[in-house]
Parts: C-alpha cells; sequence; structure tokens
DNA sequence: TGTACATCAGTGAACGCGCGTTCACTGATGTAC
DNA sequence: TGTACATCAGTGAACGCGCGTTCACTGATGTAC
C-alpha cells in the first residue's frame, strides 16, 4: 500500500521513541528488535528499511532521550531566579519521580555503564550531548562554573545510580534526600 | 579423577574471581557461561556442579569487587590523617587508573546500571554492601558524616561512569580532576 | 477514461549463531573385603 | 596384598530458545500511455 509522503518519517520517529523509552527501562542488551517493531505497531522485518542496523538505532534512541532531559533541565532552569539555578536543576533532577520512571529519565544514569561498552561513533555522539548538558547546568561560559557543573552531573548521575539499584526504599530515599540536600 | 579436598572451592573460587573481572569489563550480558568457564582453564559443562544458575553467580561475582573496593579504599582511609581522610578516599577512587580499569574497579561504577535490573534478592545483598562502603567513607556514625559519605560517593560513582563513557581523552580527563578537584 | 505497470512501506518465514542449561559419561583415586 | 567397586570434579555433545539480520513477497496507490 502506498502512505502518505512523510509516512515513513513518521514511522521511523516512532520507533526511535519506543526505542528511547524501551532502552533506558531494560538496557540496550535487554530488547531485542523483534519486541521493539511489535511496541511500535509493526513486524520486526520492517526495521531495516530504517536501520542499517540495532547500533545505528541505539544513537539515535540516546539522543531522543537527551532532548527530553535537556528540555525538562532547562525548564527547570529558566523558572529559576539565577541565584537558584543549580538548585532548581538539582531538585529537578534528583527526585523520587525521576528515580522511578527510569524509561522517561535521564540517558546517561540509565544508560551510562552500556555506553563505555558501545562503539566510538555512539560515543562521540553521546559526548556531544553530555557536553551541552553540562553546559546548560553551568549557566554561563565561565571555567570555575563549568566545573562546578561537571560535579554536580556526576553527583546526580551517581545519586540516581545509587538509588535505582539498592533494593530497600528507606537507603534509596536517603540517597535521594542526601543528595538533594547538598545544595 | 580424584582430587585434593579443597580442590573444589579452590575452583569455585577461581571461576568467582574469574566472573568479577569478566563482568566488570564487559557487563553481566556481555559474558557468557561458556567464555567465563574457558577463562577460568574449565570446560562448560561443570559449572552447574558449583552453582545453581547465572544470577547466583553474578552475586558472588559482585561481593568479590567490594570485596577489592573496600580493601583498596580502606587501605587509602587508614594512610591519611583523619581531616584528609574523605580527601584520600576521593583521591583513590577518582583516579585515571581507576577509569582505565573497570575490570578492577568499582562494582558501582561498572554494573551501577545493570544491577537495577537484576533480582531482589541480588540487590539486597548489593545494597549492604554499598551501606557498608557508604560506613567506610563516613568514617564514623553521625548522621551529618553519613549524608556527607552519601553524597561523595554518588559525585565518585557518577563521575567514574561519565569519564568512561565519553568518548574524548580531553573531556574524561576534565571530569576526572573536577571531580578530585571538589574537595 | 481505462488499463498496465512501477513504487515502496511493511510482512513474515527463514538464516546462522550464541545463549543458559542438562546429562550421560570419564577416569584417577579412595575404600571394602 | 590384590581385586572390585564407589566417589565425584570435570568433560563435551546436545537441548530449546531468542537474538540480529536477510529476503522474496504483498498490495494499495501513483504514473504512463
Amino acid at each position: 500500500m502506498r502512505y502518505p509522503p512523510d509516512h515513513k518519517a513518521e514511522t521511523r520517529k516512532q520507533i526511535v521513541e519506543t526505542a528511547s523509552t524501551e532502552f533506558r527501562a531494560h538496557g540496550v542488551n535487554g530488547v531485542g528488535v523483534a519486541q521493539l517493531m511489535k511496541s511500535a505497531g509493526l513486524t520486526h522485518g520492517g526495521f531495516y528499511a530504517h536501520f542499517d542496523s540495532k547500533d545505528d538505532l541505539v544513537a539515535d534512541a540516546i539522543d531522543a532521550a537527551f532532548d527530553q532531559t535537556m528540555a525538562f533541565l532547562g525548564e527547570a532552569a529558566s523558572e529559576a531566579p539565577q541565584r537558584q539555578r543549580k538548585r532548581a536543576i538539582l531538585h529537578a533532577y534528583m527526585s523520587k519521580k525521576h528515580r522511578d520512571h527510569t524509561e522517561r529519565g535521564c540517558a546517561i544514569a540509565a544508560l551510562g555503564t552500556d555506553v563505555a561498552r558501545l562503539d566510538a561513533r555512539t560515543r562521540r555522539r553521546f559526548e556531544a550531548r553530555v557536553d551541552s548538558l553540562i553546559r546548560l547546568i553551568a549557566g554561563n561560559e565561565s571555567q570555575s562554573a563549568r566545573e562546578d557543573a561537571i560535579v554536580m552531573l556526576a553527583t546526580m548521575v551517581g545519586g540516581l545510580v545509587l538509588a535505582r539499584a539498592v533494593r530497600s526504599e528507606a537507603l534509596s530515599t536517603e540517597i535521594v534526600e542526601a543528595v538533594q540536600a547538598s545544595r
């Protein structure tokens, strides 16, 4: 059957959005191409009309995740007075809601340890987004703001990884609150 | 063939040590039982004489990794004067050497995002080790020292995850140095 | 206007492969008589 | 002391399964004449 001119682009976008969610929830190795296509309402054979390989999709899915996180943190930052900019970002990021929704959250906290094992090309694209995130947190181009932003990003990412990895609600909450209170 | 009485225990230990290294380097899903047994100098069939399942091994392998990290950080802490305790731990942890040797490094930074997807039993064991690590960093039982230790652990873990995930040596080094300089 | 053909997003069977796991077997040594 | 049997860590073929990927095919619509 013939489709409208932008149909294929729409389908591709749908696959990327689905993959972005599923990869964050279950890890890159935790979801197969067939499952992904089924979640997107398609059959697995059509996948290769849109992507060269699963790895090719992974890079796009990570980008889509960063888009969400940048928009979310950008909004939190723009709503706060300049003095409380970093504090506002920290509280937006380090929340129980974010902890409990890996599938809609930060790609670094969801897939960070996986990314270190991906190919160089994907890691370069990942790095560009990490750098943008550092700039967003820093808020200006000074060296000291940048260094501080790196440390804050590290604290947020590590805090979220820890809060998600431990089993008890008590320790997990303790981690979320300790990191929140650190600024 | 018959073996000395402690032979089986020795073999088991060898498998756990190998798994601990390989899992950290390639992820839990990145190494198979057959590869693991081969690395340990055995054939894959014998695996189930030592462990109920691969998951059963994962928990032991993570424990072995924590043993290494606790010993390493404990030593760094005990060599420093009390005032510089946390600083000594931070510098021991957040180093290029640690960044470049995932396979001998901290289990949280190597497998943190994987652990969140493991079964409850393994996550409980993981959590107990995280709690020990927090106590080691804190150095005393006060609430404020504990909170501070949690934040420092989050910063170290996140910093190492970021430094390993990005592709360029320049940004990776910038992350290592920014986190080091934060105390 | 009517017919034949081209297009192409999506379908679903099939591929080779490596996975975790099972199991009948091996063979050197210890034990029983 | 010599022979028959028990032990058991480790072997390696085989299992069903899901993976990423390929490919001949479908069928609704657009285009050519």
